[in-house]
DNA sequence: TTGAATGCAAAAAATTTGCATATTG
DNA sequence: CAATATGCAAATTTTTTGCATTCAA
């Protein structure tokens, strides 16, 4: 907490307590979309918060490097810490279901794009798009 | 035009003027947003199209295989042809740029997650996310 | 005290849906 | 002819914005 009130006021901005119950909601989550964060944020026992005051929240917690988004769906991002236990999403396109693998095992694709084009690719909770097992087969 | 026509037919759908179209302004666009998809369809001669129409069109196209879409920008998803040329873009975090490298660098990755799986990765036009060499330094 | 942040409501942006009509096979 | 697709308008969904008020530093 006062990691991102230090953090916070190193760049002129502001600890409140809708950053510290956003915060804490997107830590709860997991990785959720916005709206899942507020329905988490109004669970903590205080007021439920505006969707603008949300947004403003995730903005600023990114903007922070505490708080980072993919997009594993095709709708709405999801946001998670930046520090969650990392994994890379394998999200398949004919059934959407959702499969994971450690991010050691695009160690060598970010060594890859490091080296050629200085590149720092942040793989953990990447999606990426294919075809599961179960769907492969049926890829006409 | 008629593997289009063959593609549709064998899954009892139909050819139409409108789907024509909008394949072709994929092919013509690289890839793009639905709405640079359907500026380019107006752009064609014939009449626009509505919102819809483009939507529907896309939708059935991709069912077919013929187009694919990615997530590069962090609003609108990206149409291309599924046999376009490919790349993986890589999307610096911190402003925005879009650097590419061929799939082939992600050619390792590929065939792990296939190994672990059973997942047949698409990293065609897929989009991953990082800091660009500008930025890395940046990155508090 | 004072500039940053919130809350609320309205607006914007992107996509979807209902339904009558037109078209394809 | 029958079923699919279109066009149009309205509705949804998700996110953003303006502005008066509140609050952290």
């Amino acid at each position: 907490m006062t990691d991102l009130g230090d953090a916070l006021r190193a760049r002129g901005r502001r600890l409140t307590t809708q950053r510290v119950r956003v915060l804490d909601a997107v830590r709860a989550t997991g990785h959720a979309s916005a709206e899942r964060i507020a329905e988490q944020v109004a669970r903590d026992g205080g007021p439920a918060l505006p969707a603008s005051t949300v947004y403003r929240s995730l903005e600023a917690l990114q903007e922070l490097g505490l708080v980072a988004h993919t997009h594993v769906d095709h709708r709405v991002p999801d946001y998670h810490l930046a520090s969650h236990a990392t994994h890379i999403h394998l999200v398949c396109r004919r059934c959407g279901h959702v499969d994971e693998v450690p991010v050691e095992v695009g160690a060598g694709f970010a060594t890859e794009v490091a080296a050629q084009r200085g590149f720092a690719a942040d793989l953990t909770h990447a999606a990426i798009h294919g075809w599961c097992a179960a769907c492969a087969p049926e890829r006409t």
